[in-house]
DNA sequence: CGGGACTCATGCCGTCTTGATATGAGTCAG
DNA sequence: CTGACTCATATCAAGACGGCATGAGTCCCG
């Protein structure tokens, strides 16, 4: 029934929790006291629950308020990444800082390094060129941008780089697929003869997958799916019956939900690392050596809990 | 400017990505074609963004429309979690399944759970009944729920339960803190003699706490600043001075994005475990023991806060 | 070569939502 | 007891949004 609950009113019961009052709340966010109080009764009205305990002294969140809070805390940080995101793609004008940045970093790294840069120095604008890896190399080798993200399994000799993560290739299946329930790994040449769904050519996914095939002597076949996005690839993998290569950066959220299962593979090696590049005489510098070092941190932070 | 992308933009885009057509991603969600293309001519636009190349037979990504893709993604399943888990909460009347509980668990958690879980069993309805440790025991040997999940560091015998996941509380300040600079540990006697903050009686992690600082031989003095929400009491040790004890679960968005500063601390034990708890006489089958498996299956693999 | 089925965009209209304002009731501190 | 705060309700205009009709371009098949 009810869709899509505001973004409004989730940030605004965020801020009510914070201040412990609909009429601050309201003024954080430069909306007038009625209309926030409106919006908060409809929130509760659209999930059907009470959120708030209204007194004439302030207001307070119910328990399952609570509850809901943390989950909208959760979710409006999601949005702000996209934002972020966004501008930082857009703002090209305005930059004080460009990056250049293959997909696979721009997809699920640079949000967080965005965010968290953000915090640390809110007046500069960092604005993010993405493009596949021969484009960031050549950026920053022509000495356009200071610094790039790629997840080459090799950079030229001409820039100097430092590793900030690492990643993996996975092949994945949606659930009903039989490769779902195997257990012996799959091998390179049954890959190769599945009806493999892919990325366009010049992917650097898909050329990570080609490279590695090559080594292990495979090569793909011609007549393949060629799908236009990652997110397509997911949704022709996770519905129809096809295998599919992604970065497990890329399909994290789905194996943890299940509508995606790994499925072992033998004889490939799929893995690859995420660098930071830069031309050998502009080694990185104030804000951009925050930047790779804020990287490096968020990538090995990844491995549960932290000191 | 522009406060808030719309979800349903967002969700419209994301549709688009996979189908590669605008008109098929309106009928997707139940909305007239030309009102999709506008939406998202509108989302373009406030963006300040190509997002898609728009040919007579069908639309294809941009390059940022790609990565935009992926960020809403993870944006849409934050608010998807949020109302998975309100109607977990309002559906007591049609619940197949309750499931008592506690806050901390209910708020970092049972989302994911419930996500999961709706993907494995799509018909089954499960609501969740939150309130303190106290109250989930009580629902859980009293029989009116299976099913229960507490934070305790001990459960009485009258139940049997398994760990499905551990805890810590960790003290922690706004990054202007001193004590965010420190590298030697804060003692129990320096924490009870600084201005924490805390949320009010009856709270699990304050529970906690007071039960550790018991064995160390401190007792909190009575003098406390006491929030409503743990929200507030986040917002109050990011923005003002004072410390503040959470879980980890609690704090670990915030800590990667260095809003808040984890404090070493020394002579306390703040580790606890989350345990599934159900009546000995009632062993879980079917749902429940999926959900209990789900949970221990989640639990260890990584928190990856994230989205 | 010419339907037919698909793609998308534009223009129009009625409705519903939203924002702004005024006002009243209740609580709390000086 | 007054002033500053809390919240809710009512009202009105402006703007957004949904639905429909239409036109232009592409692709495929007979």
């Amino acid at each position: 029934m009810s869709g899509q609950p505001d973004l409004a009113g989730l940030d605004l019961l965020v801020r009510v929790a914070e201040t412990g009052s609909v009429g601050a709340a309201a003024r954080q966010v430069g909306m007038a006291q009625p209309n926030a109080s409106r919006l908060l009764a409809k929130l509760e009205r659209q999930l059907d629950l009470a959120l708030l305990v209204r007194t004439t002294a302030g207001s307070r969140l119910t328990t399952e308020g609570e509850v809901v809070v943390a989950w909208a805390r959760d979710a409006l940080a999601g949005v702000e990444r996209v934002v972020l995101g966004a501008r930082s793609l857009a703002a090209q004008r305005k930059a004080h800082l460009t990056v250049a940045s293959s997909l696979t970093v721009a997809e699920h790294l640079a949000p967080r390094w965005l965010a968290r840069f953000r915090r640390e120095h809110p007046d500069l604008h960092v604005s993010l060129d993405v493009g596949n890896s021969h484009h960031v190399l050549d950026r920053v080798t022509s000495g356009r941008v200071p610094l790039g993200f790629v997840e080459s399994p090799t950079v030229p000799r001409t820039v100097a780089s430092t590793t900030v993560a690492r990643d993996r290739l996975l092949v994945v299946v949606g659930p009903a697929h039989a490769w779902a329930r195997r257990r012996t790994p799959v091998t390179a040449a049954e890959l190769v003869a599945s009806d493999l769904v892919l990325r366009e050519a010049g992917s650097g996914t898909r050329e990570t997958l080609v490279r590695a095939l090559d080594l292990a002597g495979h090569a793909l076949g011609e007549q393949r799916l060629e799908l236009a996005s990652t997110a397509a690839v997911k949704a022709a993998a996770g519905e129809g019956g096809a295998p599919a290569v992604l970065s497990e950066l890329a399909v994290a959220a789905e194996l943890a939900t299940g509508q995606l299962v790994a499925v072992p593979v033998a004889d490939l090696d799929l893995s690859r690392s995420l660098r930071a590049v830069w031309l050998p005489s502009r080694r990185p510098e104030g804000p951009a050596a925050a930047l790779v070092r804020l990287a490096r941190a968020s990538g090995q932070a990844s491995p549960s809990s932290s000191a």
